[in-house]
DNA sequence: CTAATAGTGTCTTTTAGACAATATTAA
DNA sequence: TTAATATTGTCTAAAAGACACTATTAG
C-alpha cells in the first residue's frame, strides 16, 4: 500500500566558489557500484491442481514471480525480476518501472525492506541490490505483458524454519536457525519446476546488541543470493502483517469474500484462524456490498470492499 | 537493536563459455551513481538547562546526531553523518563504520529505512543515498570520538504535525500533512543554534493504491534533503516503538530505571503513559537488581537490566 | 514536614480466544 | 438430502485503561 516517490525542492543560490568546487569535483575518483532494483513480487493464486469435488472450494496459495535468466551469469537459473537503477529515476521507481513491464500491473503496495552489496554476490561485479518487497492482486496479473522475451512464472512459495537452536548464557544468546524455502512452478501447461534453498540466520544478542546474519547452506536453482533475499522478503511480510495486517488488502481484488480474505492471512501467517473471531476484528474494515458468489456448490457468499475511511 | 550482515557463499563453477562472456561484460557501459549511507542517530540526553529544584529530575529529550558541513556543497549547513559505500563492504557496513567513527559506539541497533536518488538531490552528481536509522546508548557515545575535525554535535529534536488535511471521495483519500522540524543545538559551551524545516506530506489512495510522496516546503541551515530524511526518520521510528516498544531499550544503558524506560517511550510517542500500566507491561522484559538510584532528592528507585530471554 | 518521584492494588472496559449453533447453496 | 462453506451468538480469558493509594528520600 505504500509507493513512495520523492521530491525535494531544494532552492539554493550557488555561488561563483561554490561553482568552482562543484566543476573540480570528480565523483568518479571512488569506485561507484551499480545500483539494481529487485523485487519480491507476491500474489495469492489458485493452485494448479483443482478438486474433483464440486463442493470443495479450490485451493489457495502464495505465489512469487522469477524470472528465468537467459543469459550469464546463473544462465537457466531463476531469479528476482529487477533491473539497474537509471539516472533520471530514483530506485523506487525502477522497482516500479520493472514491476509494471513484468506483471502489466501499474500501481501496487511497494517496500524497501533490504540493500545486499556483499563483494562476491555478483560475478560480473560491484553490483549493489536495493531489494523491494511488492504485493499485487492476483486475479488482475498478467505475467509477461511486457513485449522482452523473459520467461517470467509464478511459483507457489513456502518457507518453513527446520531446525530452531537457542543458547543462553549469562548476557548473551545465540539462535541459529535453518529455514527450507521451496518453490514449485504454477503452471500446468509447462514441466513442473521445483526451486529449493536452505537459508540459515544467525542471531547473536552480546554487549546490549544483536546481530543478525544470513547465510545460504544450499541452493538448488535460484540465482545468486536470490535465496536468501527470497526468504527474508518471505519473514519481512510476516511481520508487516503480524504487526497490523492492513497490508493483506492489497493482495485482494476490488470486492472480496471474507473467506478469501481471512485464506490470505491464513496462507501468509502459515496458521489458521478461527473464523468468528477474525470477521470480528476486520468488521470495521470492510463495507458489505449487495453482491454475492454464486455457482460455489455451497452457500454463497457476501463480497465485501475496503472500507477506506477506516485505514486513515 | 537490528544490525544485519549479509554473507551468501555461491560456490558454483564458472564455464569457460560464461567466463569469456564475464570478461567481455562491461558494468561502466550504463552510468553508475555513487552510493552513500547516511544515518540518523538517536539517543535520549538530558536537556542543557538544569532545574534549580534540587528536588526535580533533569529533563531528558530525544537527541540527534549532525555534523556541520566544511565542504561545499551546503559548506557550514547541518547534514546528517554518513559517506560513501566503499567496494570491500556492503551498505550496512557502510553506516556501521561511519556510527562508529562519529560516535565511538561500536554496535548499535541499525536498521535501513529508505533510499533516497531524487535526481536534483545533489549538486555533485548522481548521489543516492540508503538511510539508517540508529539507536544509542547517551551515556556511552562520545562526539568527536574519530579523529577528523568535522564539527559534530546533538540537537534536541522536535516533529510536529502543523496541520492535517483529509478529504474522502467515493473509493478515494487524499491527506495533506505538514510537520514542522526544529533542531536546537544541545551543548551550552557554544552558541545557541536552531535549525528548522517544514515538510510535507501527502497521501492519495485511489484505484486501490496508496502513493505517499514528501516534500521539503521550507529549510533553515540542513544541507541537502535532509529535513525529509530526519522527519521520515522520526515518523519511522515512532512507528517501530508502537509496533513493538522493544527497540527503546537500545536506548538505555545496562541498567536503567523503569521511569527513565518510560520517559524514552514517552518522548517518542510524543504523549504521557500511566504509569501503573507501563509497569505491568514492562515486568516480563525486566528484571530486577539490588541496586539503587541514590541522591536525587526523592524516593530513590531500583535499577533494572533487560530481561534477554523474554526477547526471543 | 514537604515536594518530588517510586511503586502497588484494584476496578472497569476492551479485545482476544474458543466453540456451539444456525443458514444457504448446487447437485 | 447432503457436504461444503457462510454467518451469528455467546461465554470466557486476557490485556489495556483509569485512578486511588502507599512508600521513600534529601533537604
Amino acid at each position: 500500500m505504500i509507493a513512495r516517490k520523492e521530491l525535494s525542492m531544494i532552492n539554493r543560490v550557488i555561488s561563483k566558489e561554490e561553482q568552482e568546487y562543484l566543476d573540480s569535483y570528480d565523483l568518479s575518483a571512488y569506485k561507484q557500484p551499480s545500483l539494481a532494483a529487485d523485487i519480491a513480487i507476491f500474489s495469492i493464486l489458485p493452485t494448479d491442481k483443482n478438486s474433483s469435488n464440486y463442493r470443495k472450494d479450490s485451493e489457495e496459495n502464495l505465489n512469487l514471480l522469477l524470472i528465468k535468466r537467459g543469459q550469464y551469469p546463473h544462465k537457466g537459473e531463476w531469479a528476482l525480476p529487477g533491473g539497474f537503477c537509471q539516472e533520471n529515476e530514483d530506485v523506487y521507481e525502477s522497482a516500479m518501472r520493472e514491476l509494471t513491464e513484468e506483471t502489466g500491473v501499474e500501481n501496487s503496495y511497494l517496500k524497501l525492506i533490504g540493500s545486499y552489496g556483499a563483494p562476491n554476490r555478483d560475478p560480473r561485479g560491484w553490483i549493489i541490490s536495493n531489494t523491494f518487497l511488492a504485493l499485487i492482486d492476483g486475479t488482475k496479473q498478467k505475467v509477461n505483458a511486457g513485449s522482452d522475451a523473459k520467461e517470467a512464472m509464478w511459483f507457489n512459495v513456502s518457507l518453513s524454519c527446520i531446525s530452531d537452536n537457542k543458547v543462553v548464557n549469562e548476557n548473551e544468546v545465540i539462535i541459529d536457525r535453518q529455514y527450507a524455502l521451496s518453490l514449485t512452478s504454477n503452471d500446468a501447461t509447462k514441466d513442473n519446476i521445483c526451486l529449493s534453498s536452505t537459508v540459515t540466520e544467525h542471531i547473536e544478542f552480546k554487549n546490549l546488541h544483536e546481530t543478525v546474519s544470513y547465510d545460504i547452506t544450499g541452493n538448488d536453482g535460484l540465482a545468486f543470493d536470490h535465496a536468501m533475499i527470497i526468504s527474508r522478503a518471505i519473514l519481512s511480510l510476516r511481520e508487516s502483517v503480524e504487526s497490523s495486517g492492513k497490508i493483506v488488502f492489497d493482495l485482494m481484488p476490488e470486492k472480496f469474500t471474507l473467506a478469501q480474505l481471512q485464506n490470505a492471512f491464513e496462507i501468509i501467517l502459515s496458521k489458521p484462524l478461527l473464523t468468528p473471531n477474525f470477521r470480528r476484528k476486520m468488521a470495521p474494515l470492510v463495507i458489505e456490498t449487495d453482491e454475492m458468489s454464486d455457482g460455489v456448490g455451497h452457500r454463497p457468499a457476501k463480497y465485501f470492499v475496503r472500507n477506506i475511511e477506516a485505514f486513515y
